[in-house]
Parts: structure tokens; C-alpha cells; sequence
DNA sequence: ATGGCAGAAGCATTCTGA
């Protein structure tokens, strides 16, 4: 079962580059960020002509998050919900859309966009660790039911300086602090596991280039577009890569996809719906 | 320190991103 994401930047302006790239590798999941179009205009025809049933959750202008996916998304969820924290202060989130979640296959997805944050001095930065923080109590609760998660999407945060073309350059900036750093752990704690990592473990991978200063020509990225599996589900990872050469297109998007390939063949896919009942793989 | 590029909105230029 293959399963990607991908930051577009706008899905109206990438969308053949996205209709190509889904007919090439023939993903089983697309999540998709930066879709930058109401729900309304997202265009749904050139996917469900492939197969494919679409959920949407995005706004004008900014953020917008999709999952496009063969098997038809239960139990979609738009935004934050069940967090720990009161409804008040997940209402703060509610105007920027960044994340949506639905069960696929016995597999929680969840696809998000985080805050960039700007600069750690700006007020978006705060911002950035306080959804960092929701998320985190989002995804307590879900292993409250024992789901067997898949959490991916533009993180916006460098996990380690293997991550950064220039570690020094950056230290301590946007994308690359140990307050960020912290904050994703937080999600993470011990149950995610980062696939790419699970395969590679050296530096000069990268999901992002800047378009400006000829980043990509001169190999100038980040990583920060990540797929964090529970660790349960470890054992059925048989690959993680990113697709790198579609930075090299014409009117390319900033990003990069990154896509695992886990081997489900033996998982109960009636698990959701059976509260009694959990995982054992 | 600044600006470099790209997209949306909307028609000149600003806002936002990373």
C-alpha cells in the first residue's frame, strides 16, 4: 500500500503535474497541503476519474489540506477535535484550515500543515507551538483508542541538523530550533517512528527548496516534509523515498513528495468500529 | 541586513510563505 504526501502549492496551479505524478506511481493514499482553494473550487473530476474519492478541507488564499484516496475515507474529520484541551482553545485553530484525519484501510490518516512560524521572535511562532502542542494532545488521544496511526505532511521543523544543507547557517532559526525540535518530539514521543529514517540515515536528503537563489540547482534543501508511522506498524514498512525529481519541473512546487510503501496484507481492516478490539501484529 | 521567487487576489500592488 502505497501512501504519499505532498505539498503543492496550490492544487489548481499543480494539478496536472499532481494527475501525472498519481498516474505514474499510482499511490493508494495522496494527502495533500497548501491546496489553497475553497472546497467548493477544489478540482474533484480529474481524480475521481482515476478512481479516486476526494475529502477537502481547505480556505482561500492559504493553508488547505486533502486526502485523496482509492478506498473511500471513513469517519473524516476536518480540523482538531477531542483534544485535552477546552473547545475554547481549540477554536483559536478553527479559521486556519491545516488538518484532516479519517480512517483508511484499519489506518488512522492524519495530514497536516504546520505554521511555518516565521521567525522565532514573530507572534506566528507562538502561534506554531501552541498548534504543535494541540496536535500533540490530539494524537494522546487517539492512542487512547489504540489506533494504528500514520501521521504525514509539511511539518515546517528540520527534525536534526542531518535534515539542513547548511546546519550551521541555521542554527537556532525557524524550522531548525530546539524549541521546535521539542515541540515535535512532543508529538511524536515514543509511539511515531520517522519512516525515512528507518532506511536512511545520512545526511543530503531533502523535501524543500527556497525558489529563491537557485536553491535547487545548487542543492540548497531541507527536510521537513515527514511520514511518522506508530511503531506497530514498523515491522510492515518496506520503503520510504522522496520523489525529488519533480523539483526539477517547470513551475514546480517548493515541495517535494515523500511516499512509504507498508505491506497491510495481513491487517484486520474491520479493526475501526470494534472498540473492544485492538491490533496484533 | 536585505532580497531573492512563487501564488492568490485582482489589476497595481500587497500579503504570505519558508
Amino acid at each position: 500500500m502505497l501512501i504519499a504526501t505532498w505539498n503543492v502549492n496550490s492544487i489548481r496551479t499543480r494539478l496536472t503535474q499532481t494527475i501525472d505524478w498519481i498516474n505514474q506511481v499510482n499511490p493508494d493514499i495522496l494527502c495533500l497541503q497548501e491546496t489553497k482553494v475553497i472546497d467548493e473550487c477544489f478540482p474533484v473530476e480529474p481524480f475521481e476519474k482515476l478512481g479516486y474519492s476526494v475529502e477537502v478541507y481547505g480556505q482561500k488564499s492559504y493553508n488547505g489540506v486533502a486526502i485523496i484516496s482509492k478506498i473511500k475515507a471513513k469517519n473524516v474529520k476536518k480540523g482538531f477535535y477531542a483534544c485535552k484541551e477546552s473547545d475554547e482553545d481549540i477554536e483559536i485553530f478553527l479559521d486556519q484550515k491545516r488538518v484532516i484525519s479519517a480512517e483508511i484501510n484499519g489506518i488512522k490518516i492524519i495530514n497536516v500543515y504546520v505554521p511555518n512560524g516565521s521567525s522565532l521572535e514573530s507572534d506566528k511562532f507562538v502561534y506554531k507551538i501552541n498548534w504543535l502542542n494541540c496536535l500533540a494532545s490530539f494524537l494522546d488521544e487517539q492512542e487512547k483508542k489504540r489506533e494504528l496511526i500514520c501521521l504525514m505532511g509539511d511539518f515546517n521543523v528540520a527534525p536534526s541538523n542531518l535534515d539542513i544543507h547548511d546546519p550551521k547557517k541555521y542554527e537556532g532559526e525557524i524550522m531548525a530550533s530546539e524549541i521546535e525540535r521539542n515541540a515535535l518530539n512532543n508529538v511524536l514521543k515514543e509511539r511515531l517512528i520517522d519512516s525515512f529514517r528507518i532506511f536512511e540515515k545520512n545526511t543530503g536528503h531533502w523535501s524543500w527548496w527556497d525558489y529563491r537563489n537557485n536553491a535547487y540547482e545548487l542543492n540548497k534543501g531541507w527536510r521537513i516534509d515527514h511520514i511518522y508511522i506508530s511503531k506497530e506498524l514498523s515491522s510492515k514498512l518496506k520503503s520510504c523515498v522522496i520523489d525529488s525529481s519533480l523539483r526539477a519541473n517547470s513551475r514546480p512546487s517548493d515541495h517535494a513528495p515523500v511516499m512509504i510503501d507498508l505491506n497491510l496484507n495481513d491487517i484486520n481492516v474491520d479493526f475501526f468500529g470494534d472498540e473492544d478490539n485492538f491490533f496484533e501484529i
